[in-house]
RNA sequence: GCUCACGUGGCGGAAUGGCAGACGCGUACGGCUCAGGACCGUAUGGGGAAACCCGUGGAGGUUCGACUCCUCUCGUGAGCACCA
């Protein structure tokens, strides 16, 4: 098989810029104070989420974004803009760990090799990061300063009376270790066999682990907790000054799930003369405090649930069902989360023998234990209100608890109304609306001393300790069963170096093997757990601005400068994709809060403008899979059509945004587009060797030839603006077409088609930007020394212009007037027009709308 | 079940409430070629000989005028999922 025919020669000319790149470090943009830097200019961060570098190399997914954000970082860099743009190595997490153990080489090594292959492939595509500033996660240089952000939080506290962290020296309580934004809990984890590791809620998709798919149990460990939940309100709150997709705000929010409410005390009834118990009183009477989101249906609560793990269960529980609920406890423990949540399952639970009485009415009302009621969420305790909750409702009717309607519903049956209503049956709110009815019952509560407002998140604290080998180590050491914080001169701790990597099976983390390294100091071992792979991105963005910074983790005037600004600040522009809406989005968020309460960043949120790239699916519009055989290898583009055809067809595809099928044929049409562009300025001679296309000549564009000049000049940059990329190569393919018929082509529109073109092709226009400078004289600059053109508006107004003529909204004809045409002319010419005239004869004119310079409808009947 | 996003030619897609289908792919025909899976040109939503009619998932509505705004409905995709 011959090879196939190029039809520029992108072989020879990408790999020269990219060396010439390289060599002169056009991209690497100066810090405050380093030599180059000119403070006139404004700061633009544009960032990438940066790859994990994982064995199989970059599919088309991954350069769609960072197609995006490198084009509108070469714009903004001609707009004059000192543009950050990095790039680096999210290389801790589970496959690298993995691979260490089925081959027993060490992670640091697959790390290398794997990152190695990342970069030389990202360069291949001729993206302008400022390499100078790349990170790696796993380097101790990196994770040092993630073990220094730990340290703060662990030295910081929730202060709710200021809504801020502060130094955990402002708090006056007895147990400072109770309120530290890191700590130590022993709770209920997902624990994974197969991985040998705990994972955060967010890592458990259906009871199954995100990695991998296998099982994960609930079970109780000691672990290292970060208290995100403090900063709930905040993340919530927040949010609405952030330019991000609603559709990922909603995500959070939700994810967060706010609810307001109020909590109640029911207070436990003495159970004398229940069932012959005539002797058995509790020796103390008990309070179960509930929380609802409905209290104006307190008077509809025909029965109390506790969830199975509720403390109060074994106190209130009388000796008759005393056995009933311990089997059905005993039953529900065995069962898997899955299982648990399984919503096809029916109602299940058991009577407690216990009654509570409630507060608004002296009503008692039976206690049960249910699955349904979840101890990790609100107070672990529900009222039932059966005719307003769908769960209630189904509960009670398996177990013939009474139901009572409180609500009146706009129209309809009030029982299995859940929405908002009058109250009825309510003495204390009757005939109230819900929401008037809420307030006055939750104030009469409040008087009472028997509830009051209350607010609750799903959300829940961060599980932070991973048991693995391939994270970054706790700076941490124990002493006599208590933690205390390495000081800051002893990091970087550095793991240990090890064998195996294997779990131990035993939730012991892959560290507790290495004897020598666990000892500290007499008396004194070292944190084995390690953080999660969550840990290196929630900074990342921060240490871009720093990277080689070893005194801090990011100097303060450089942080001041790329963060902070006038506007809004924080990162300008951040693209990635969806998956990471409620993990690294979160995290990220609540770190940078927590830096920016004590001080050490200077905006409250990281991320300013975030858009999401669409996912991009294979040829046969599936998902792409290695099993399905359909996933396509940038290198293998490259190979066939070159980078810049690789990187205009990802724009050429679709909106950024929206999830879209690969086509082969698609690279190739842009391809095309790409070599008529060549072709404008290069010709092939006899001997097969590309020269200066004779046609073009130092002459003055044509009218016609101007505005499409302008008009294009004014659509691709409105377009990157709003990165609607698709569109900008549409304009740029017109302005191609209309040069291609001439037989002589103007060189000054030539000379700008290139820089706008530029940071989507950024091969083929530097080359041929060099030649035209070589053979048309000038400075010989290179193009990334240009400024973006500007459009003059004069050339895109025309002289004459086509007025379309409707009749009853119909396009009927058309007709060309002077562009000066007032509304009056307007309306009699298209009355006079001889289709209008035929088309309203017999009627009546009622109406004629005139829309200058584009329409005049006749309204006749 | 709930929340969000999206439904436009054979395909990817374009359209500040104002000519639906820009641009590209594909297809057809022609040119150039020893040749073409290269390049150049012309055509290309459907129906119809034509006048003309019909067309943006479906049904209503607002408007002189709706792909665009509103209501309902169907379909596809994503996320959440007993959160009281």
């Amino acid at each position: 098989m011959s090879e196939r025919r190029k039809p520029y020669p992108f072989d020879h000319f990408e790999p020269k810029w990219q060396r010439i790149w390289d060599e002169r470090q056009p991209f690497h943009a100066p810090n405050p104070g380093e030599r180059g830097f000119d403070p006139s200019r404004s700061k633009f961060y544009i960032l990438d989420m940066y790859p994990y570098p994982s064995g199989t190399g970059l599919h088309v997914g991954h350069p769609e974004g960072y197609t995006a954000t490198d084009i509108v970082a070469r714009y903004k860099r001609m707009r004059g803009f000192n543009v950050l743009h990095p790039m680096g190595w999210d290389a801790f997490g589970l496959p690298a760990e993995q691979y260490a153990i089925k081959t027993g080489q060490h992670p640091a090594v697959t790390t290398r090799e794997n990152v190695a292959k990342f970069k030389g492939q990202l360069k291949r595509i001729g993206f302008s990061y400022d390499w100078q500033r790349e990170i790696n996660t796993t380097d101790p240089r990196y994770f040092k300063w993630t073990q220094w952000i730990f340290l703060q939080l662990y030295k910081s506290w929730f202060n709710p009376e200021t809504q801020k962290a502060e130094p955990i020296s402002s708090y006056t309580g007895a147990e400072p270790d109770d309120v530290r934004l890191a700590y130590v809990a022993d709770v209920p984890v997902n624990w994974c066999p197969e991985l040998g590791t705990v994972l955060a809620n967010e890592e458990v998709i259906d009871g199954k682990s995100e990695v991998g798919g296998f099982p994960v149990v609930r079970r109780p460990m000691r672990q290292w907790m970060l208290r995100i939940t403090a900063f709930a309100e905040r993340l919530i709150d927040e949010l609405d000054g952030l330019e991000w997709p609603a559709g990922i705000k909603a995500l959070q929010r939700n994810w967060i799930g706010r609810s307001v409410g109020a909590e109640v005390d029911f207070e436990v009834a003495p159970v004398s003369n229940l069932r012959g118990e005539a002797d058995r009183k509790l020796e103390t009477c008990a309070t179960i405090t509930v929380f609802t989101t409905r209290p104006d249906t307190l008077y509809g609560a025909t029965y109390m649930v506790l969830a199975p793990e509720h403390p109060l269960v074994d106190r209130i529980t009388t000796d008759v069902q005393r056995d009933a609920v311990r089997d059905y406890r005993a039953a529900i423990a065995s069962k898997s989360d899955l299982e648990r949540t399984d919503l096809a399952k029916d109602k299940s639970g058991v009577f407690t023998g216990a009654f509570a009485v409630n507060p608004v009415n002296e009503e008692r009302i039976p206690i049960w234990v249910a699955d349904y009621v979840l101890i990790s969420y609100g107070t672990g305790a529900i009222m039932a209100v059966p005719a307003h909750d769908e769960r209630d409702l189904e509960f009670a009717r398996r177990f013939e608890l009474p139901i009572l309607d409180v609500v009146q519903p706009p129209s309809g049956d009030s029982i299995g109304f859940i929405g908002e209503g009058i109250a009825i049956n309510s003495p204390i709110i009757e005939g109230l609306p819900t929401e008037a009815a809420k307030e006055k019952i939750t104030t009469w509560l409040e008087e009472r001393r028997v509830g009051q407002k209350s607010i609750h998140y799903k959300l829940r604290d961060w599980l932070f300790s991973r048991q693995r080998y391939w994270g970054e180590p706790f700076p941490i050491v124990w002493r006599s069963g208590k933690h205390e914080a390495l000081p800051e001169s002893e990091l970087p701790v550095e793991p240990p170096q090890l064998e195996d990597f294997k779990p131990t099976g035993t939730g012991e983390p892959p560290l507790a093997r290495a004897r020598d390294w666990i000892r500290y100091s007499q008396g004194a071992t070292r944190e084995t757990n390690t953080m999660p792979q969550w840990a290196g991105s929630c900074w990342y963005y921060l240490r871009f601005c720093d990277s080689q910074n070893d005194a801090r983790f990011v100097g303060e005037d450089t942080e001041r400068y790329w963060m902070g600004g006038d506007k809004p600040g924080g990162v300008d522009l951040y693209v990635g994709g969806t998956e990471h809406a409620v993990l690294h989005l979160l995290y990220a968020r609540f770190w940078h809060k927590v830096l920016f309460d004590l001080g050490y960043v200077s905006t409250p949120e990281p991320f300013q403008r975030l858009v999401n790239q669409g996912i991009i699916l294979g040829e046969d519009g599936q998902k792409m899979s290695k099993s399905r055989g359909n996933v396509v290898n940038p290198d293998d583009v490259i190979d066939l059509y070159g980078a810049d055809a690789f990187r205009c067809y990802e724009m050429f595809m679709g909106p950024l945004e929206q999830m879209k099928p690969w086509s082969m044929k698609g690279v190739e049409g842009v391809s095309r587009f790409l070599a008529r562009v060549w072709r404008l300025i290069m010709i092939e001679n006899q001997a097969g060797e590309w020269e200066l296309n004779p046609a073009l000549a130092d002459i003055a564009p044509n009218k016609a030839q101007l505005k499409v000049v302008h008009a294009t000049i004014k659509k691709v940059t409105e377009d990157i603006e709003t990165l609607s990329f698709n569109t900008a190569i549409s304009q740029m393919m017109v302005f191609v077409n209309a040069f291609t018929t001439s037989d002589v082509v103007p060189f000054a529109p030539m000379r700008t088609l290139l820089v706008l073109l530029n940071p989507f092709a950024p091969h083929l226009t530097s080359e041929l930007w060099e030649t035209l400078e070589t053979r048309f004289g000038g400075a010989r600059s290179a193009i990334t020394d240009e400024s973006w053109p500007a459009y003059d508006p004069q050339y895109l107004v025309e002289d004459e212009i086509e007025i379309i003529l409707q009749v009853n909204g119909k396009v009927r004809d058309r007709m060309t007037v002077a562009s000066g045409a007032t509304d009056a002319e307007l309306e009699g010419a298209a009355l006079a027009n001889e289709r209008v005239q035929q088309l309203i004869a017999g009627k009546t004119v009622r109406k004629v709308v005139v829309v200058p310079k584009k329409l005049v409808n006749v309204v006749a009947n």
